[in-house]
DNA sequence: CCGATGCCTG
DNA sequence: CAGGCATCGG
């Protein structure tokens, strides 16, 4: 398929590959982010309407609406493919129009065509009109909806509608091949409009952090107290962050990231439709349809049989459980971001309606910053820009608070406030960041003035939202279950102290508490379990019971505290659980069950069995 | 009132 | 595992 200039403008390579593959280098981590879980856990439906509603309802568009109607011709191109098997002329597309007029006038060389050409053209006209329609209506969200409807009516209606140049046949094999062919069709344009409100978004971001600069320079003339600033609008470069390469890098990112999202979601989609009839849709159009969008993706991109299994949830499947489950609840579910969307603002005033999904992707991203790197370093941090690197010794005392980097531009202002450390490495301390400090309660109402919720997110506030977020890891969580095996009922203090790298606050302290209750949850229901099944194996004596390595009831323990099997568990927790569950024998035996807070007996045996915790545990690489 | 805890639920 | 809720003690 060839571009039209049109396209070919708007998919300008330096804007598309170029950002893809910078982006790749750059941060190799989000290729498998934004695909892995949220992607393949859309169903085919809702992510196009997400992303849709998403964009379309975007205030970038109605700010600028022309901006994203580009004329006639590029409405009149979502469906090119539609025109030329319909035989429309290929030099009239881009003058393709709705107007009566036109119709008459290319009826005229066409009345002698049978009627049903006419009215194959006027009802891809309409197809075409109805998605252009709605490219503007900001009511309309559901756009995708309406033209698959409008497909799906057509393609009922009209099953014989020639594909390919075959021959018109109305059996069931070409209606799917159709169907496939439409939705296929239906999907590339609504990516190309994707792209295009991509491009837009970035248009207007450029607009508005250059407006902002302006404002700041104003402001920075006229206003007596420059702290009166509203926080939100310290522009990068007060910050002091120094780079603009940084910010440039991320805003990169951030677009060719949204683009590359489009794509896969619409290869998803594909694979969701054309699995079950694979031959049709591999039609030779198809696969250059494909190749038609490769700024959009990754350069792989193809209809190969490989790269369409890549794209799937099963290979996301395939990925350590573990490793999925555990980073996403702990990140991606965090607090104030998703929970900000669902803040019950009206729609037409939520400000952050535009970042619908972007709190989701964003977590992603700081997922994996969190992922690949334990917090305790940048270092290790595959998905930061070159310009962060290493981290400056001190922090492996208490990372949080300096964790370092090397600012490849102007770090020199910013060493007065750098305190141990290589010279060059500039602590996050010095960077000025008004949130850094602040609790989670304050977070939801930050993530809501922010402007982390559009496009519009600066690196400094992505370092913020980082150690917020990177307060606790998956990695937090193993080596506390870990410590579970010493002790059941840690004291904050304690957890302090074995989380030398946590940045400790409200927040993070009842999370860690939280999560020795639901230990200790399943520890007792274990217990409780295997308790009852002993009085029911016919068990009398308590001390008939005890629990060693191949207990039953340990391997459970072990499962969930010890899932990799990779940690010596130590004697006295199998000791401590013998006790707990002779505990819980004898209770059940003495039917002391019967009161509601017959455990609490227990509990406060079992509490006073901890044991300290290997000191091993205090270092913060530990694991 | 706040923090810790437990219970229930998703 | 996290959220929400109720309860309890300081």
């Amino acid at each position: 398929m060839n571009l039209s200039p049109s396209e070919q403008s708007m998919h300008k390579p330096s804007d598309g590959c170029m950002e893809a593959s910078k982006a790749e280098h750059l941060l190799p981590c989000f290729r498998r982010s934004t695909y892995d879980e949220p992607l393949a856990s859309y169903h085919s439906g809702s992510i196009i309407s997400h992303l849709l509603r998403k964009t379309i309802h975007n205030k970038l568009t109605s700010l600028d609406s022309n901006l994203l109607y580009l004329p006639s011709t590029n409405t009149s191109r979502v469906d090119p493919e539609a025109n030329r098997t319909d035989d429309f002329p290929q030099e009239d597309q881009s003058s393709l129009s709705f107007k009566d007029e036109d119709m008459s006038a290319s009826s005229d060389a066409e009345r002698p065509l049978s009627e049903h050409l006419q009215a194959k053209r006027a009802r891809v006209e309409n197809i075409i009109r109805g998605m252009a329609g709605s490219h503007g209506d900001a009511e309309s969200e559901c756009e995708a909806v309406r033209c698959r409807r409008d497909l799906l009516k057509e393609n009922k209606r009209k099953q014989r509608l020639p594909q390919h140049q075959e021959p018109s046949q109305s059996n069931a094999k070409t209606s799917k091949d159709e169907e496939c062919h439409k939705l296929k069709e239906q999907l590339q344009s609504m990516q190309r409009l994707l792209h295009q409100l991509q491009e837009k978004i970035s248009h207007v971001y450029d607009q508005n952090y250059s407006e902002n600069e302006e404002r700041e320079d104003e402001r920075s003339e006229h206003d007596v107290q420059p702290s009166s600033r509203h926080k939100d609008q310290v522009k990068v470069e007060t910050v002091g962050f120094g780079s603009d390469r940084v910010v440039k890098n991320l805003q990169e990112t951030l677009k060719s990231e949204l683009t590359r999202t489009v794509s896969e979601s619409v290869d998803l989609v594909f694979k969701k439709l054309c699995v079950p009839q694979p031959k049709p849709c591999r039609t030779p159009e198809y696969s250059e349809s494909e190749k038609r969008i490769p700024e959009d993706s990754p350069s792989e991109l193809s209809d190969s049989e490989e790269n369409i299994r890549s794209r799937s949830a099963e290979r996301f499947e395939s990925d350590s459980p573990e490793h999925q489950t555990e980073a996403l609840s702990l990140v991606v579910r965090k607090p104030s971001l998703s929970q900000a969307v669902k803040r019950p603002y009206p729609l037409h005033q939520t400000p952050f309606q535009f970042g619908y999904s972007a709190p989701l992707h964003d977590s992603q991203i700081l997922e994996h910053l969190l992922k690949y790197g334990p917090h305790s370093t940048f270092s290790a941090l595959p998905c930061l820009p070159a310009s962060l690197e290493r981290a400056s010794p001190d922090s492996m005392e208490h990372p949080w608070e300096s964790v370092a980097m090397r600012s490849k531009v102007t770090s020199g202002h910013l060493a007065q406030h750098h305190r141990a450390g290589p010279p060059g490495l500039v602590s996050v301390d010095t960077l000025c960041l008004p949130h850094v400090k602040m609790e989670c309660g304050d977070l939801q109402s930050m993530a809501e003035r922010s402007s982390f919720m559009s496009l519009n997110i600066s690196f400094e506030r992505s370092i913020q939202i980082f150690i917020i977020h990177s307060c606790l890891t998956p990695n937090h969580l193993k080596k506390a279950k870990l410590m579970f095996f010493y002790t059941r009922y840690p004291s904050s203090n304690l957890l302090k102290n074995f989380f030398p790298d946590v940045k400790f606050n409200r927040c993070i302290t009842s999370q860690l508490i939280k999560w020795f209750s639901n230990f200790r949850e399943f520890y007792y229901i274990q217990m409780e379990k295997f308790a009852r099944q002993a009085i029911i194996d016919g068990v009398n004596d308590v001390k008939d019971i005890s629990v060693n390595r191949e207990s039953e009831l340990f391997r459970a323990l072990n499962m969930h505290y010890n899932k990799a099997n990779d940690f010596q568990v130590p004697d006295r927790f199998l000791e401590v659980a013998e006790l707990t569950l002779q505990e819980f024998f004898g209770a059940i035996s003495l039917s002391k069950d019967s009161d509601p807070s017959w455990k609490k007996a227990i509990y406060k045996v079992i509490c006073k069995l901890d044991s300290d915790v290997p000191e091993d545990f205090k270092s913060p690489s530990y694991l």
